[in-house]
DNA sequence: CATAACGCGGACTGATATTATCCGCGTTAT
DNA sequence: ATAACGCGGATAATATCAGTCCGCGTTATG
C-alpha cells in the first residue's frame, strides 16, 4: 500500500467522531460499526494512539475511548506517528561507500556527514511533515462539518445513544446490535 | 520498505555517475558494478528512466545510457516519478461513504468532493513533491563533488576508461572484468 | 456475585509489493 | 560470427499490510 495506509485513514476519522461524542467515551466497537470498517483491526490502532496521549481509554462494560486533549492541539502529524511509528520516507542503504573505486575501504570524505541523496529526501520529508504538523483535528473537523447539514449532527447523537443504552450488560440476553439506519 | 524505494537510490545514484562520464554511455552492468549494487535489478531500473526521457539508451556492444537532458534540467521529482510511477502518498478508501447513519445510500453532501481527511494527505504530499522539484540533478552532484578531492574525478575517469576498454568483443577471449582498485 | 461488554496483547493468515535472479530475444561494434 | 549490449517476461524470497481469532484482566449491571 501506500507510505500512508488505512491504518491512518481509520484512526483519523474515528477520531473525528470522537470530536463528536464530546465527553461521551466511545467504544472501538461502535466506531467500527458506525463507519462499516473492521473492528478487529481498528481495535489495534487505538491502543498506539493512547499510547501517543491522544487518547484516553476507560476499561470494563461502558468503556471506550474519549480524546484527551483539545481537537485543534493534535495535530496530524501527531496522528499519522502515533499509528505509523515515525517511519522514515526513505531509508537511505549507504550506497556511496561501496564504490568500487574505493576498494571495499571506503575513504571518510566519502561515507562521513549525510549522503547527498538521502540529503534529497530528508527535506522532502520535513516538508511533508510540516504540512502535516501545520493541520489539526480540529481544522479537518470543521471542514467536515462544513458539509454536512444540521441536522445531521442530532441524527448522530440519536445513533450513539441508543448504541449506548442498547449494549447495557443484561446477562443472558446478549445484544442484538441492531440500529435503525 | 519506505515509500521511496531503494530502487530510487539506485537510480539516483546511477544518474549522478552519468553526469560524472560526460557523453560517454555507461552500460548498466558497469555502473552496478562501479556502485556494488545488482546488476540485473538495475537493468530493471533503466528502461523506466528511458520511457520518461531522462536518459538515452543505445543498444549493441558498447551500447549503454547517457542522460538526454541537461543535469540542471532533471528534477528530483521527475526521477521518483519515473521510477516510483506516481504512486500516491496515501490512497483514500472512502470511509465516509460506508457510515452506518446513511444505512447503505449516503447522500450526496457525504460524497462529493474531496474527503477532509484525503485532502489533508493531499497537501502533505504536495508538498513533498514541491520540495522534490525543487531539487535538480545538479544540485545533487554539486553537494556530492563539494566532498570528493579533486582528484577522486580523474580516478574516476580512469576506472570507466580501464572498464570501456576492457569490454571490447574479443570473441574467444570473454573479458574478464577485472579492474584495479 | 455471575455475566457480558469492554480494553489489551499476541499469534496467525492472505494478499500485495519489493528486491532481486534468470532466461531468451533483437541489436550492433569488433 | 561473436560477444556485449538493452529489453522484456517469468519466477522466487522476503517484508509489510489488513484482517481475524483467541485468551487475559477490568468493570458496570442485574
Amino acid at each position: 500500500m501506500a507510505h500512508l495506509t488505512v491504518s491512518v485513514e481509520y484512526g483519523v476519522h474515528s477520531l473525528l467522531w470522537l470530536t463528536y461524542a464530546g465527553d461521551k467515551a466511545l467504544s472501538s466497537r461502535d466506531l467500527a460499526d458506525l463507519q462499516g470498517i473492521s473492528h478487529s483491526y481498528l481495535a489495534k490502532i487505538f491502543p498506539k494512539l493512547e499510547k501517543a496521549g491522544i487518547v484516553r481509554a476507560s476499561e470494563g462494560v461502558r468503556g471506550g475511548y474519549m480524546l484527551s486533549r483539545a481537537p485543534e492541539e493534535v495535530s496530524a502529524l501527531q496522528i499519522v506517528d502515533a499509528i505509523e511509528g515515525r517511519k522514515p520516507l526513505f531509508d537511505c542503504q549507504d550506497i556511496r561507500g561501496r564504490c568500487a573505486i574505493f576498494g571495499g575501504a571506503p575513504p571518510t570524505w566519502a561515507t562521513n556527514g549525510v549522503c547527498a541523496v538521502h540529503a534529497v529526501m530528508l527535506r522532502a520529508e520535513k516538508a511533508m511533515r510540516d504540512a502535516l504538523a501545520g493541520q489539526s483535528l480540529a481544522d479537518i473537523g470543521r471542514a467536515l462539518g462544513d458539509k454536512a447539514p444540521p441536522e445531521f449532527a442530532a441524527e448522530t447523537q440519536t445513533w450513539l445513544d441508543t448504541r449506548l443504552s442498547a449494549r447495557v450488560g443484561r446477562p443472558g440476553a446478549p445484544s442484538e446490535r441492531e440500529v435503525p439506519t
